[in-house]
DNA sequence: CGCTTATTTAAGCAAATACTTAAATAATAA
DNA sequence: TTATTATTTAAGTATTTGCTTAAATAAGCG
């Protein structure tokens, strides 16, 4: 950890400064984390995708391509992008791959989507 | 909205289907909203400016870039950014910029921040 | 086995991101 | 006014993103 102040602004406080860093430092590894998946929530067709399996419990990548009228692909590529990051799994039945939320990982999504659904009521 | 499904699948609910996208649709500015607000938090670096300005309640450029050791224009760039998008605010002092977040458009962020300092007390 | 269906993967590409460096504002002070 | 400091803005660029189309897997069925 880099210590010193490059700021010659006279009010700065210097102990302020650092010890924002010093906590910031030992936050990293819980920055990143979150970082994941708030970068996978920020995106219009991820975040229904999410929306929609919280809805739905589980739900195959033809049923999204249908429900968000985007190509199969292009939903796949989400889907993947998501599970790679841990935050969903499949099951396959027969031909069919069903995808759900990861509980455990996506905890932070419950307070999003209640949102969501409150702020639609108000507008 | 489209209501046609391509999906032939036999076991498709078509209902389910044409439910859940009345219901997207019904909540589309409200996760245009969020997007926003995920998109912008979904940045390692703008997820910090936003924490720190949580913490210290305001901070100037100088004093970010010192503690994310970054350069001042890449911070002005991402102050811009989410000042743009409506979660931060400035106040000038001399020569000084302060930002701070504009708390009734940052609401969702609260529980966020809550989980990335208990997550890294476990961690 | 071939044929259809569900899905993934790969390649290509336009647009968006996130920096860098250098130049432009803005405010203060000599 | 010139110089200094704080900050923004602009231009350039490498990387990432999110789609498209086409080809590759995978599973079920005649």
């Amino acid at each position: 950890m880099k210590l010193e102040i490059t700021c010659t602004r006279a009010q700065a406080d210097h102990k302020q400064l650092l010890n924002c860093k010093s906590t910031l430092n030992s936050m990293e590894s819980s920055f990143k984390n979150m970082t994941k998946l708030l970068s996978i929530a920020g995106n219009d067709v991820r975040l229904k995708i999410l929306f929609l399996l919280n809805m739905e419990q589980e739900l195959c990548p033809c049923d999204i391509a249908d429900i968000l009228d985007m190509s199969i692909p292009a939903i796949s590529q989400h889907l993947r992008k998501i599970k790679d990051a841990g935050f969903i799994i499949s099951r396959r039945e027969g031909q069919t791959l069903y995808y759900s939320l990861v509980k455990s990982e996506t905890e932070v999504l419950n307070n999003i989507f209640t949102t969501i659904k409150s702020s639609k009521k108000i507008a």
